[in-house]
DNA sequence: AAAAAACTGTGATCCGTGTCATAGTTTGAA
DNA sequence: TTCAAACTATGACACGGATCACAGTTTTTT
C-alpha cells in the first residue's frame, strides 16, 4: 500500500490541513504528537451512521465518501472528502452520533485527534474554531446547492452540475478541454445526484453524442464544451 | 403592527437567543446596546441572494423563509427561521455574499449586530463561537436529511417528512393528535420539498382520505395518525 | 359589504425517469 | 493469458408526478 509514509515519519499532515494553519511551527509539532494515523483499503468503512466516534478525522491521503443509507434501500452520498478535508465534527462539540457513514473510495490514510485533545486545542487557539466555522459554512453552501439541484428534479441539470463540480475539484488542463478523473462509478454518481445508474449512463451518453463531453473509459471524462454544461445545469 | 415592543424598550432579545447564552447579565446588557432592531411586514425582503449584508441577523419575533431562486424559475426554500434563529453567518467570517434570499412570512421583528461588533464579541467570548458551531452543525444535519429525502424522489415520503418536521417545530397538543400551524402555503410546501403545488394538494387530500391527517382550512392541519406518517416517510 | 386578488383542489394528459432485461465492457485475480 | 466478477450501455415498458385547465375557496382591499 505504502500510502502516507511521509506523514507517519514526520508530522507533515498538520501542515497540509487548513484548520491547523493558525498554529506556529512549534505548536504544530506538538499537535502532531496528538495525532494517530490509520490506513484504510478501498471499500473499508471508517465510520458508520449512528456510531459515536469521538474523534476528529482528517484525510491525509486518499479519498472517502460520506453517505446515508436511505429507508428505500438507496445510498445518498453527501460528501466526498479528499486530502485536507475533515469529518466527525458532530461528535466533538456535543456527544452526538455520526449522521452519516464514511467509506474509503481508494486506499486512504487518515489522521485522527481525540475529542479531548481537540477541545483543548480549540480553547488554546480560538482561530482554529474560526477555520472550522468557515469550513462548516462552505459545507452548508455545498448542501444548499445540492438541495436546490435535487429539488428541481431535472435529470440533465443534475448530471451537468455534478460534472462541473468534479471538474472544479478534480479537473486538470487538457489541450481539448478539462480532463476529469471521476471519483465515483456510475452508480456512485447516481447515488450522489439522486438518479439511477441507468439514467446517469444515458445522460452521459447523450452528452457525448452532443459533443459536450468525451468518455474515456469509465473513470475519466473530458469536458469539451464547458459552456454547454453550464447552460444545461441552469437555464435551458 | 406592534410587534416586538418589549424588545425595543428593554434589550430582551439577547436573552431569547441561544448563541448569547454564555453572556453574563451585565455583558448581555452591553451587547443589547450594539443591537439594532428592525420590523418587516409579511412579504418584505430582508436580504437578497448575492447581497453583502455584513450583519448577523437574529429573528426576535415572527418567521422568515430562506430560499434560492433556481434557474428554471422555481424557488427552493432552504430554511424557515423562527424566533431565536439567526442568519447571515456567511458574511461574518469572510466577506462573502449571501447564498440565499430571506423574506418575511409574517410580520417580523429582527435584531441585527454589525460584523465588527460581532467579531469583537466572538473574540471576547469564544463560547459564543461554540454555540454557533453547534447551530451550524444542526443546520448541516437538517440539510443532509433534506438531501437524503430529495434524493429519494418519492412524493409521499417528502410530504410525510415535512409534516413531521412541522409537527416537531410548530405542533401543539390536541385531544385527537397534534395540531400544526403550517408556516407555508401549499406552494411554499412544494417549494420546500421539491414538488409542485398540485402534487402537494393531492398528497394532502389522500392523507386526509386515509384518515392520517385532517385539513383545517389552509393554514392548520391535525395529525391524527403520526405513526402512519413516520412509516410513510421512511420504509413503506 | 362587495369586489378583486390570491390561493386551493381536482380532473385529463404527457413526459421523464425508474424498472426490468440483456448484452457488452472493464477490471482484477489466478 | 484466461477467466470470473463487477461494472456499464441500451432497449422496452410502466408509472408517478409535471403540466394544463378550470372551478371553488379563502383572504385582502377598498
Amino acid at each position: 500500500m505504502a500510502v502516507c509514509v511521509n506523514c507517519r515519519h514526520h508530522g507533515l499532515c498538520v501542515h497540509r490541513v487548513a484548520i491547523f494553519s493558525p498554529l506556529s511551527a512549534e505548536e504544530s509539532h506538538r499537535v502532531a504528537e496528538l495525532i494517530v494515523h490509520k490506513e484504510y483499503h478501498k471499500g473499508d468503512f471508517i465510520m458508520t451512521e449512528g456510531e459515536q466516534l469521538s474523534r476528529l478525522v482528517i484525510v491525509q491521503e486518499g479519498q472517502v465518501k460520506a453517505f446515508r443509507s436511505t429507508a428505500d434501500g438507496r445510498e445518498q452520498i453527501l460528501y466526498i472528502f479528499s486530502s485536507g478535508d475533515f469529518f466527525g465534527e458532530k461528535n466533538l462539540l456535543r456527544n452526538q452520533p455520526a449522521s452519516y457513514s464514511v467509506q474509503a473510495l481508494v486506499d486512504t490514510c487518515l489522521c485522527m485527534i481525540s475529542r479531548s485533545d481537540f477541545q483543548q486545542l480549540l480553547r488554546a487557539h480560538p482561530e482554529i474554531g474560526m477555520k472550522i466555522m468557515e469550513e462548516l459554512c462552505r459545507r452548508l453552501e455545498r448542501l444548499e446547492t445540492a438541495v436546490e439541484s435535487l429539488g428541481a428534479r431535472d435529470g440533465d441539470a443534475r448530471v451537468s452540475s455534478v460534472l462541473l463540480e468534479f471538474a472544479e475539484r478534480y479537473g486538470e488542463e487538457h489541450p481539448r478541454g478539462v480532463l476529469v478523473r471521476l471519483p465515483l462509478s456510475r452508480q456512485g454518481i447516481a447515488d450522489y445526484v439522486g438518479l439511477t445508474r441507468e439514467t446517469v449512463s444515458r445522460k452521459l451518453s447523450s452528452l457525448q453524442a452532443e459533443g459536450v463531453v468525451e468518455l474515456i473509459g469509465n473513470k475519466k471524462l473530458l469536458i469539451i464544451d464547458k459552456t454547454a454544461l453550464e447552460m444545461g445545469s441552469s437555464q435551458d
